[in-house]
DNA sequence: CGCCCAATTATGCAACTGTATAAATGCGGA
DNA sequence: TCCGCATTTATACAGTTGCATAATTGGGCG
């Protein structure tokens, strides 16, 4: 009944930036950039809304820190799968194709965000720039995975090929995370691994044991595990 | 300077409904969900923020019926693109790809309003369900399309065939709409034409000449062509 | 022509938004 | 221990939002 002051831990400035941008993130997600609001933001992650203000110029600033932050774990991500396996150019495709199709790439999360930072992304320069730059960064990766491949020359179709490898990837994500009860466990990866395989003339069904099973990193280990965090502002 | 009452003219009330439904979803294609408010909505529609509360209970209402209408329109050009091309199977299944992949269906408005509606959706179960009807119902088409081939049986990889060759149609819808300046002029529906013949084993491209020069209708050819609106709203 | 009612506008309001600023407090260094 | 200050909270404010309600006016019907 006493109002007294609100206690508080003072914290490194980078573990609050970290804590801003991953409440930021996940109310983006769950809720649209309506549900982002600067007081939301704050009570998830754990402080008073001005504080915002300390870490971040404006609410603007904010966002685009975490989409960048997004894409920059996105194509890190990519990266790391290719460095837990050897250099079978099938298996290597084929791992890459399976890791865009399973969590936590593959959830919603993932497509709420994407479709909610969509239109700040499309008035900001930097950020086009940015979403651009991890699109194309992902479609390289996926052209040089196929160029690797030991099959008949056909490379005047390499472009093509990793624009239609990478679309039905997409599109599989995208349909996956939206409608994930409408598909069997494994069956939008195995879709992947066969379609690909068929466009490129290839078996990618046969590295389907392995490509199914290695585990894959959360986002963040790294974040704080307990949220500090009780849900009255009062 | 005088003061004196806006002017207006009374409409029939679907008039009305399907103006303010245009409204609101070109504003959230062009700017999310956060840009349609009901007094940008009027105001787009030529009318005054009260005007919405006597057609609509509540601006969800509105959004709901824009969310609607949407997958409506949607379904029914697909269907109307159909009927315009002959019985021949493989011509039928090139335009029905050619034609998501070519505007109006391939515009950012598109994605943009898919984005901006994505979490509304998920927060209202009617809208979940239109949602999953029309993405089953568009695959069901395609995957009729495809069993009308006249091809070796494969029937028993109809379902996964109908899944890739939808997941290929969005994903590169989807780049092409967000990143149209990445791909050259009929780029994407001759890449799509050749992977989903490629996964079929149907040569698509013969028919490429018919499929990208068939004329497509605008969504809403009985629309109002000139906006009886001016910006100020004083 | 003039009545009448529904369609439309105008006004008001409480809740919420982002931001600015002042006040308090935790905590490392003396 | 306690001083100093950056970190954090608290408060204030103007603008916006969705909604309710009252005041007008267009236009069909007699």
């Amino acid at each position: 009944m006493t109002d007294e002051r609100r206690s508080f831990r003072r914290e490194p400035e980078e573990k609050r930036r970290e804590a801003l941008i991953a409440a930021a993130q996940s109310l983006v997600a769950e809720g649209g950039p309506q549900a982002a609001t600067v007081r939301a933001i704050a009570a998830r992650a754990g402080v008073t809304a001005g504080l915002i203000r300390h870490y971040f110029q404006t609410k603007d600033d904010l966002t685009r820190a975490a989409y960048l932050a997004l894409m920059d774990g996105m194509t890190h991500a990519n990266t790391a799968v290719l460095d837990t396996v050897g250099d079978d150019a099938e298996l290597r495709l084929a791992v890459f194709v399976a890791a865009s199709l399973r969590p936590p790439v593959m959830a919603f999360d993932r497509v709420g965000l994407w479709a909610g930072f969509l239109h700040s992304v499309q008035q900001d320069a930097a950020l086009l720039e940015a979403h651009e730059a991890g699109y194309l960064g992902y479609r390289d990766t996926l052209q040089g995975l196929i160029a690797a491949l030991d099959r008949p020359a056909m490379s005047a179709q390499l472009r093509s090929d990793a624009i239609a490898c990478n679309a039905v990837i997409d599109g599989l994500w995208l349909e996956g995370s939206v409608i994930p009860h409408a598909f069997g466990p494994d069956e939008l990866p195995r879709i992947a691994l066969r379609s690909v395989g068929a466009m490129l003339g290839v078996d990618l069904l046969a590295h389907a044991a392995i490509a199914l099973n290695l585990p894959l990193d959360d986002p963040k280990p790294d974040a704080d595990p307990a949220a500090p965090f009780d849900e009255t502002m009062e």
